[in-house]
DNA sequence: GGTAATTCCCATTGATTTAGTCGGGATTGA
DNA sequence: TCAATCCCGACTAAATCAATGGGAATTACC
């Protein structure tokens, strides 16, 4: 029941991109740098952030990675399911007819425990955005200082 | 973000050991035919389950295994626990001193993020117990009938 | 007491996933 | 042009997953 360092890091760069949201393409090496993560791995982070939509890039010298949304457009849920994949504890609930899988779809009490759990993951993970995230480092911020 | 088939076989033969409660030591070999799990692979999860303490043994002819206590004493979180670890999303959450190594530990807006997530699932696991799932396994079956 | 049933324990293995690393090619601003 | 940058595919070492295999210890039953 781990996250991996995939939506670990990845989260953390798009974190990073939503507070410099604004500000013209951020280079990798600087997200990098300032999260503490391999260069390297991050690219391969940012290449499936990119392809899913979720940042753009731009090229060349002065270029970099930037939010195509808005912070407060972007879930964590959003980032999750791209770098981890479907939420999900089972993976008879990941729809694409797996389901038939267990022999058990009407009765099978398990199955709705998993779907409760499942639910409950997806609200917290949906209802969370990077505007959310920002917000809050901020006011803990003000409040230590 | 995966339950393993560890969690899952093992929370399957608790449930059938659940519903057999009462009736004496039920022999590996029936638990892992009737859920259709290996019979080798299923006794290592046993074996930590009884080292855990939430089911006791006899061995030799007619032995088999038991819930150590009332199905409704017993909850889906203690068996994940067992089987899997502890139910965190992030080691970070994981108390043992871990959570010094991301080196935000009051301002982490993430953290907190994972915690809620965190507590959601917990609240889930740990108000379901095996009474739970055969109750409803039992409702389902009437309903379906 | 013998035997079949059964748990218990340790070691091994093949496949997959994780967390990177490496090297180079394509694009673009200055 | 050239330096900064993104882009891409291959490779790898380690860990985890999902078993498999062999055999020792225990016990009910005849």
């Amino acid at each position: 029941m781990r996250i991996s360092t995939r939506g670990e890091y990845g989260l953390r760069a798009m974190f990073y991109l939503a507070l410099k949201h604004g500000q013209g393409p951020i280079p990798l090496k600087t997200i990098a740098e300032e999260q503490g993560i391999s260069e390297h791995y991050l690219e391969q982070l940012m290449g499936a952030l990119r392809r899913s939509g979720l940042v753009s890039s731009v090229r060349g010298a002065q270029g970099g990675y930037s939010l195509s949304r808005p912070p407060k457009e972007i879930t964590v849920g959003d980032i999750i399911r791209v770098l981890e994949g479907p939420i999900t504890p089972m993976d008879c609930l990941d729809g694409a007819g797996k389901e038939a899988e267990c022999g058990f779809l009407g009765p099978c009490a398990m199955r709705r425990m998993w779907k409760r759990l499942q639910d409950s993951m997806e609200s917290v993970l949906d209802s969370t955005t990077l505007a959310c995230l920002a917000e809050e480092a901020l006011f803990f911020e003000e409040e230590h200082a």
